[in-house]
Parts: structure tokens; C-alpha cells; sequence
DNA sequence: CCTGCCGCTGAAAAGGATTTCATCCCTTGA
DNA sequence: TCAAGGGATGAAATCCTTTTCAGCGGCAGG
């Protein structure tokens, strides 16, 4: 129940060395080998472990980062997790994840914690375009990465995908396969992700104006990014008088919903064309299989760690944005209306 | 670029007080309204974030708590984690998760980072049973709570299911259904989770020799939790002279594999009857639908912490640990080696 | 032999908050 | 009216480590 069991200065007195000494052996000073091994022996001895608060008010900056996602039940941003762990585990840096759970005041809590816990850096997926605000942040020069998601007007580095692209080939495939009225559910407003994707869902519906296809807001829906939220979505859609016989979905969760709500009235891909912006978690066991945009969410994770890491070492670079292609991989559920 | 951009000698000198009074005001001691407010003012005016650092290093605690869990892509454990913040939410604390995937090393490296950070309190489920030393965490004070997996001999609260009388039931409810050479398919040796499961399953087969069932360890396999072991372990099973009829699957990604290399070898529950220990995923999206162990992994989170905060106001009430039920939840794949 | 330099070392300051302790002043009860 | 008590306040100690600075001793070059 002690509070600080052994402390650097226990372990300089049991090696007969000053408190500097121990700092030093511990953190590559200068020091005589053999001083530097009964130090060690000291500390082995004690049991000596840093205090890594001390260490860090006094350095002005933990050994921390934090990667702050929007929904941890969503297996695109455990993967990405993956990605930053991975690419953190090469150094002595910790991650520790922080779940925002879509709540721009969850969020700005734990952007608050990563600031007063003067962590090395940060790595955001933004709850919120508008609302996420990393001027504390970089105002005190903590390196900030944004992933995925970007918040505007910030001024860090960022990592992402080509989401209006993706989301134009998308919409443009579900026209070809022969598709005429295609609904978008597409994330909340307030995310950059939602808005273009949507963007590109929009576009890729202006430039089929002749072919027939109807391009028009009442086949769009915006939800949460989650479960539940695609199925509402979908039974909304499913409730219009003329139901849409497509759906571009702007995220792998609520793909799941819109599958769910398309089963419920007997109604199963590709007689209704289901398209997914990021693979369905373990999409294996989906019958049909799903066509989907895929999401290099892993190397998105690696790629901010990576970027993150060069600042941390002082990179004074310019500002950048790696934007990260997805592809298209055709499966069954877009196979085209007439098969059905 | 500046270190600390504002402290609380700045915010006094502001308000005309000194850094105790502001300090009180922050803190809740007693402060004369008038100079609350000015303090309050003079805080906003500066932009004042407290240092949390300073903070933990004073109090000897921070403010936030940690959860250590070993597959972070596993909704198991990232339904179990919006269970703890869900809790911990109405309290002032943060919580940060850390992802030991499984690696002792890793473990070990975190419980470090929450011993150093001085956290305020732990919530671990354990990637092993035997090197998962919570010593120096308990012998400093430090509340933990082991959920889901229990560390051999360590002295803490503890959360988690009846693993082993689950997997009696599951195994038995294949039996009834008329499955003969049942599999179980476990996880890595060393957790307890594996273990219990396993002891149930033989438990089960143990007493239903009369019936014709083989109880034999040939049939027995160990994997990694993770959906490539499932795949691996259904694989090396289905590959023996005389393959098994049914699994009893110690959890939910193992299932995933399972269900895959099924699959490829064409054979689809039930004629091959299928249990998961644990809901597989997004299982509405399967067919046919699995019969399922349900596990009531956000409650465990919740559990585990509302024992952690108990700790940390003080509760001085002798260990305990909280046994969870698991359900049966019978579907269409046990429906019976014979209706195929 | 002297000077200068360099490497090693310890004393002490610094980092920013909380908390103890002493002080002051005001209130209340006798 | 006086004493006791209690609330509000500030100075200073404290938490533990890193880092600066100065000093010391030894070595090399002049």
C-alpha cells in the first residue's frame, strides 16, 4: 500500500551514486561502465520501476500516443487500430485507444486527456468535421495526424481514402449492372466520410441522367454509421412508394442493417443491388457475397502511425495528406436486377 | 511551441490570488464565491487546461483507467469494453484501452505503462493464466479486476462466465441432438477460458459414454482464438480417418474459420452440427443461423467496473468474484446429423 | 610543467499541481 | 466583552525525475 515503493533516489543510495547518476544509466548519459552496472544491480535489486508521471512532467511529454476512433465496434477502425499498434510496436512508444463513439463530447474529453496527459502524439479519426477542434493540440506542438476522417480546417497531417472516388466507381457499377433507381444511405451529416461519399454517389448519378437513372435526394439517407441506423435507413427506402432497386451504402455496419431489412420482406441481393463502402466484417459467411469498395484500413492506421513517428523525430516537412486508393471488388449481390 | 502555455500561477496572478486558492476552486475546497468567479474568469480568459501530469504526480493517481484486453478485433471484447466506458461515463474518469493480442509481452508492457502512469485503476482480461503477473500492481494499491480470464494466484476481483458449465451444456445439447464423434475445437492452452471450456466439454462426453458418444482427445484440438486457428484446427479435424459430426467451438472468431473450411469441402451445418461458444458476429447475416453459448459480454464490462469503482472509493470488502450466466440458445445448426 | 579540454559526477533547479500548516478574521456563545 | 471555533487564505513543502551547471580529475599537446 506504500505509494512509491522504491524511488530513483533508494536505488543512488543503495549503488552509492547520486540521483543524476541513476537518470543517466537509465537514459544513456554518460556513465562509467562499472558505476552503470551496480546501478542496474541496485535497481534490479530494489525492484526499481520509473516513475513515468515524474518523467513526464518533467520532459514535458509522455512516452503515449493516443489513437482516438469513432466506434469500436466497428472492425474497419479495430484494423486500423492494428495498423497503428503495429507500426508503434517498432519503438518504445505505447498506444493506448480512446473511443469517441461518434460523440464530438467524448471526443473532445479524450482530446482534452491526451493534451493534460501531454502525450507524444495524437492520431484522430474526427467524430466530427466541424466540431472536432486540434488547435489545443498543435497550438502546443503535440503532432497530430488525422485519419480517415478530416476535420476542417485543421492544420495537421492526414491519411486517407479516395472517398469521393470510390464512392463515383461504386455508383457508377450499380448503373452498369443495370440498376435505375439506386439509394445511397450514406453517415451522418457532420462527417467527411458521409459527405463524399455521397459526393461521388451524386456524381456518378449526374453523369447517368440519360441512361434512365434517377438522380434525386429522395433515394438518400443519411444514418449513423452503425447497425441499426441501415436498417432504419432501408426500411425507410423500402416504404417508398416506388422503392429504390439499389443501394450504395457508405459503410460496412450499416451494410449489415440494410441486409437485415432487405431479409425481413424477403428481398435479397442482387434483385435489390446492395453495395458496400468497406468489406462487411467477416464477409465469408455472407450469402450472396457482397460486392464492396475495400478499404485498406490496416495500412490506413500504419501509414498515420508512420507519419506521426517523423514528426515525433522533428520532421519539419510541410503539411501533408496521403490519400490511399480503394478498389472495387465485384461479387454477386450487384449481379444486376434482371437475374432476379 | 510553448511548453506550458498557461498554469496556475498564471490563472492566480490574473485573478489576485494565490495557486492554492486557485487550486481549491478546481478542487472543490472552500473558496469565497466573489474570488471563485474571478478565478473561473481569469482560467477562461487564459484558455487554463490543468496539467494532468502535475496532477497524477502530486496525488499519486491519475484520473484515468485501463483496460487491457488481448484481441481487440474480437466483438467480444470490444462489446465487453463499451461496457466498462459505459460505466466508467458517470464517473470523471477516462478510460484507455490496450490490446495485448494475446502476447504476454505485450500484456506486460501495458500493465508497466498503467503501474508508471500511475492509473487509477485496471480492468484486465488476461492473455495468460499462468504469466500474467498482476503482483506489482496489487502490492502497490492499485485496484484490478480480472475479467472473462483469471490469472492463476492473483489476488483481485474477478468477473466472469460459468465457461465450464456453459460448455457442459453445449456439448451435452449435441449429444441429445444425436451428433456422435463431437470435436472441440479450444483456445491456447494457457488461458482459463480454454481450459474451462474444454473441462466442460470432456465433463459432458465423459457422461454420455453409455449413449455411443466418443470421448476421445483425438478429437481435441487447440487454436489461437483467432479465425485462421478455427479454419487450421476444422481443417486438421476434417482430415482424419473418421472426421467428426459435430464441434463445439470455444469461441466466436474460431467459428468463423470453422464455418469457412466447412465450406470449402462442401459440408454445411447441421450435417455437421455447430456450437459456438459465444455469438458469432453479425450473426444474423448466417445462414443457417448458429446455435450459439450467449455470453453476456457488455454486462461483463459493466460488472467490471462498477467492482473497480467500488475499489477506488475504498471498498475494503473481501475479494469476490462474479460469476456471470451463460444461455443456450439453440438454432438450426445442432438441429441433428440426420435431417441432412 | 602548464594549459586546455573532455568526460564523469553530484548538487540543485525545474516541471505544475495539491496539500499541509500557520495565520487571520469573523462569527457565535457565554 | 472576551474566548473559542471555524472558514478562508497564502507560503511552502511535496510528488519524482530530468537536466543544467559547476567542479573535479586526467590526459594530451605545447
Amino acid at each position: 500500500m506504500r505509494t512509491q515503493v522504491v524511488t530513483i533516489h533508494d536505488v543512488a543510495r543503495a549503488a552509492g551514486v547520486s540521483p543524476a547518476t541513476v537518470s543517466r544509466v537509465f537514459n544513456g548519459g554518460n556513465v562509467t561502465p562499472a558505476r552503470a552496472q551496480s546501478v542496474q544491480e541496485a535497481a534490479a535489486a530494489l525492484g526499481f520501476a520509473p516513475n513515468r508521471v515524474a518523467r513526464s512532467l518533467r520532459k514535458q511529454r509522455s512516452s503515449v500516443i493516443a489513437l482516438i476512433i469513432p466506434d469500436i465496434e466497428n472492425p474497419f477502425f479495430t484494423s486500423l487500430a492494428r495498423g497503428v499498434e503495429d507500426a508503434a510496436q517498432r519503438t518504445s512508444l505505447s498506444v493506448v485507444l480512446c473511443n469517441s463513439d461518434e460523440d464530438t463530447d467524448k471526443e473532445r474529453r479524450y482530446l482534452e486527456v491526451a493534451l493534460g496527459e501531454q502525450m507524444a502524439g495524437v492520431i484522430v479519426a474526427a467524430a466530427s468535421r466541424d466540431e472536432t477542434d486540434l488547435g489545443p493540440l498543435t497550438a502546443r506542438g503535440v503532432p497530430v495526424v488525422a485519419v480517415d476522417r478530416r476535420p476542417r480546417d485543421a492544420e495537421v497531417d492526414a491519411v486517407r481514402v479516395d472517398d469521393r472516388h470510390g464512392g463515383e466507381v461504386a455508383t457508377r457499377h450499380l448503373v452498369r449492372a443495370g440498376y435505375r433507381r439506386i439509394a445511397c444511405i450514406t453517415g451522418p451529416a457532420g462527417a467527411s466520410t458521409s459527405e463524399e461519399r455521397l459526393a461521388g454517389y451524386r456524381a456518378a448519378l449526374h453523369s447517368a441522367r440519360e441512361e434512365g437513372v434517377v438522380g434525386d435526394d429522395a433515394y438518400v439517407r443519411h444514418a449513423d454509421f452503425r447497425v441499426e441506423g441501415g436498417r432504419a435507413a432501408m426500411r425507410d427506402l423500402l416504404a417508398l412508394p416506388e422503392p429504390p432497386d439499389a443501394v450504395f451504402v457508405a459503410n460496412n455496419l450499416m451494410t449489415i442493417g440494410v441486409l437485415d431489412a432487405l431479409g425481413e420482406v424477403g428481398r435479397t441481393p442482387p434483385g435489390v443491388g446492395v453495395l458496400s463502402f468497406g468489406d462487411v466484417p467477416w464477409a465469408s459467411l455472407v450469402r450472396p457475397s457482397l460486392t464492396a469498395v475495400e478499404l485498406p484500413s490496416y495500412e490506413l492506421g500504419r501509414t498515420a502511425a508512420d507519419l506521426l513517428l517523423q514528426r515525433m523525430e522533428g520532421s519539419a516537412s510541410p503539411l501533408q495528406t496521403v490519400v490511399l486508393r480503394t478498389t472495387l471488388q465485384v461479387r454477386e449481390s450487384t449481379a444486376g436486377p434482371l437475374t432476379n
